[in-house]
DNA sequence: GGTGAAAGCTAGCCGGC
DNA sequence: GCCGGCTAGCTTTCACC
């Protein structure tokens, strides 16, 4: 992994779609050595996949809120139980389990505030193990998801 | 926007880089209404543009917390250079202010614990009208991202 | 929404450094 | 070992039905 693949990766987060010929063209290399070094990326799974970015309010997902929870019980299986049951929810984007206080943060995607009171009391509180649920409302997007960066940085 | 165009954008957020004639196939269209639904997506803005998903760990950044910052004085200009610095880092990827407390929400990506301690001290200390600073370590990846549900759901 | 044809791109193979 | 040139085959992207 040179500067060359680290150009690449750079580029790709970009625009996902360029050509292979445009890519070559822009970390200046010809077309066929660009195009083994995207593959080879591809298979080491350095790159691993290709999205398209969509409007959250174009597909009624534009209310997004942070949701964090707090577990009553740690027992095993409720613990595996409330995990599986959450990750299987599509309102709900991503979760992770946190080490200490609180025990997840969630990001919940939704229509609007109407969805999101719908969710939390018929779904999310349904959920077991859980002691509290406090929600986050994002007022203003500071800085929204640039991708990683690859280069220096 | 119509079962079709909804069954579009749930193949291109999977894989951003189907080629029109195999997206075609998947929808149940032939290429060119398929193209002109996909351009038309995108000239709404509904589609924002493709990206690759990158291996963090392979890229150095691997050790990604959230941080949760309370800030001090809330007069506008200090609130506002604040968030004009921390748009600008690059080991913040998403910044946004809540409603509430805490005040703002960061998420990170940097190599590891030693470089996240340094970024800490040496970076976001730094920054004007801080209060309180809070690392949020993840244990576990409970659902990954796994892009806005577009249809039913 | 579908058809067909021209232009452009991809991806494998080869030689050269 | 990696780069660059070449070519066959496929994809995109029009105008038109």
């Amino acid at each position: 992994m040179d500067r060359l693949d680290r150009r690449i990766l750079h580029e790709l987060q970009q625009d996902g779609r360029l050509t292979n010929a445009e890519l070559a063209d822009r970390v200046g290399l010809t077309p066929s050595p660009c195009l083994r070094r995207v593959r080879q990326l591809e298979q080491q799974g350095v790159i691993r996949g290709y999205r398209a970015q969509l409007d959250p309010v174009a597909v009624e997902r534009g209310f997004q809120p942070f949701v964090t929870v707090v577990m009553r019980h740690e027992d095993r299986s409720t613990v595996a139980e409330f995990e599986r049951r959450v990750a299987e929810l599509p309102e709900v984007v991503e979760a992770h389990r946190l080490f200490g206080d609180p025990d997840y943060l969630l990001r919940v995607a939704v229509a609007d505030l109407a969805a999101y009171e719908r969710f939390v009391t018929d779904v999310l509180s349904g959920l077991p193990g859980i002691a509290q649920v406090h929600s986050h409302l994002t007022m203003k997007q500071v800085k929204a998801d640039a991708g990683i960066p690859v280069q220096r940085g």
